[in-house]
DNA sequence: TTTGTTTTTGAGACCGGTCTCAAAGTAGTA
DNA sequence: TACTACTTTGAGACCGGTCTCAAAAACAAA
């Protein structure tokens, strides 16, 4: 590891100044270097192996083109496709990403801002950020909060998904197929239990369904999703052995209509004849599942591109903010695949 | 954004030099500052909202405390444990973690780790490089590779998987069940394909079983694993509609094994009653599927675990390379789930 | 008190770029 | 040729830490 060449080292060898040098390296546009200068210094830097150091350029410039994006849990099925999108976005523009897991630890969360802060990092996405964090704490930096939550939105930027809508897709969907008794199992943090569960309730009002309290089944957060996972199974068959059973299923995210997919294997239950069952994430398991679960996609591919559209336009324009905030909502789009169909009796 | 504080102002307030101010922020060590100094310095950094500048920091000390991870697509589904395994090792040394993705892409490869340069990043995790990528490109830094390639594993450290034996770990597992006509899907990059093959053909060999080409299944690669998935079923359907259809199948990917379960039940084969199926990655689709898929587990979040522990073994050692290159082999593990079994014969 | 040793502190060079500003070069026009 | 307008180049301050080295302070032993 032999001391890499400099500006200075290169400069020398063309022949010319550290700062025309500069230029031609420069990421800023007004590179005004005359065409056969600068081919002298490409020349000089190739044949030393020249690389600018980022280090250097971003304490004079204030610029590191890196961005942070701060999850729950990378391992979180829905996060690479949201990942993707950020970084296809940012790469356009020659931006990278550095991922910080939180794993629900508002400690963990708080340190990770930190180190945003002191990286230098030019932007921040923030996914969720826990009931515990202060609007106060959130660093003095162009960003985007991943989140529907009012005491986010109102100062900052944000992109979230229309989860409530996506529910009512859902369940119109399996009204539609003549199901009236449609079981819901949710999960994940308080905020989206409850976000769901109301608007599952709201659903059945303006359908004017009767709302059976055996049929919303509250399923527990684990860390692990394998934990979740068993939780869920031994909940799920609770509900189906039931005396009234449900003809239908309405999991809040994939997993869950997963754990349901594989309960009714081993109860001996045809889907979609006895049980239809619909997911919501879309993610690739409910494609590849047997049968292919029907499920809500939330198109985080599309959410991530989005909110790195959106944070890149904060950091090219320094006023962006004074407006206000922009709040954007991503509709989610309902995927019928083979485990979801008309009720029995109807059908029959 | 207003201008933050420097360590010039907090030793301005705290009353005391730059110097010394700078010691109880350093990483190093070796920081003997008075207690009570130390409080006062502190105390001023809290009141002024201090936040050390890493790229000052780094343009100095020549440490980033970044390490850089290039895969090929974080979308895919056994990268996340992967990089999990990596980041919560990295973590408990102060490591953060950059990710870049190839897409596959040559080209794309050799940009990234030029950015790596240029970022002055301190590690190099490198998963499979392409075959395009001579030796003598990679960068000059402390690096583990993920691969069982030889040109590389003689110049640097290596983690790898051996998938060989995971192979070999399942036919033994089927073969003991009385299979002894085993279909074998093949997919992924072509080193993968031809290691996978030949650990096929070593085992019929070693077995005493007779080859038959029709059982070895090619699956050609796509991008996109939604396109992988639909081409690999329509050659299983192949493969077990053809006269002589095999009682078990191996896949020498998860992908391709839910693909399979997806095909039998759409075929109306029960599983594993008429059909054994083995994938191999244990993923967690593997695990919820319709019946649990029995799975080759390689280990992901402890390769990456591994493979962080050699890197900042590396870096925190000169001369750990003189010794040469060490190069690390990971055991597969049989998960034995619903969608294997006896063969009917023999069962019933 | 004096001397020797260890700990703590401060001064200032240094890292390798970027940025400002003025000087030098080049072209076009009168 | 002289003058203006615009382009290209160079000198040197600057960013905010770290690092070296020597001075100062604290402590222990004589």
């Amino acid at each position: 590891m032999k001391k890499s060449p400099t500006l200075v080292d290169v400069a020398k060898l063309a022949n010319t100044s550290k700062a025309t040098a500069a230029r031609v390296f420069s990421r800023s546009k007004s590179a005004n270097v005359r065409q056969e200068t600068k081919a002298r210094i490409l020349e000089a830097a190739d044949k030393l192996g020249y690389s600018p150091n980022l280090s250097a350029a971003s304490l004079r410039s204030k610029k590191t083109y890196l961005i942070a994006l701060c999850i729950h849990d990378i391992t979180n099925p829905s996060s690479p496709s949201l990942i993707r999108g950020i970084q296809d976005e940012l790469a356009q523009h020659g931006y990278d990403l550095v991922v910080f897991n939180s794993d629900w630890d508002p400690n963990k969360e708080k340190k990770n801002l930190r180190a945003v802060v002191r990286n230098q990092l030019d932007g921040l996405i923030l996914q969720d950020p826990s009931d515990e964090l202060d609007v106060s704490e959130l660093p003095d930096l162009p960003s985007v909060i991943l989140t529907s939550n009012e005491v986010f939105s109102t100062v900052r930027n944000t992109v979230s998904t229309d989860t409530v809508g996506g529910v009512r897709k859902a369940l119109t969907y399996l009204h539609s197929m003549g199901h009236d008794r449609i079981g819901i199992l949710l999960g994940g943090s308080v905020s989206q239990i409850t976000n769901r569960k109301r608007a599952y309730l709201d659903f059945y009002k303006s359908a004017g369904l009767k709302v059976e309290d055996r049929l919303i089944v509250d399923v527990p957060f684990k860390t692990r999703a394998s934990d979740t996972f068993v939780m869920a199974k031994e909940l799920i068959v609770d509900l189906m052995r039931s005396p009234q059973r449900p003809s239908a299923i309405f999991a809040s995210n994939d997993m869950l209509g997963l754990a349901a997919l594989q309960m009714a294997q081993i109860e001996g239950l045809q889907v979609p004849q006895d049980l239809s069952v619909v997911g919501m994430d879309d993610l690739f398991s409910a494609e590849s599942a047997s049968p292919a679960l029907t499920s809500v996609s939330k198109h985080r591919f599309q959410v991530g591109a989005q909110a790195a559209r959106n944070l890149l336009n904060q950091i090219n324009s320094e006023h962006s903010m004074e407006k206000g905030p922009i709040n954007e909502l991503v509709e989610c789009t309902l995927v019928v695949r083979d485990s979801s169909g008309p009720i029995a009796e109807v059908d029959v």
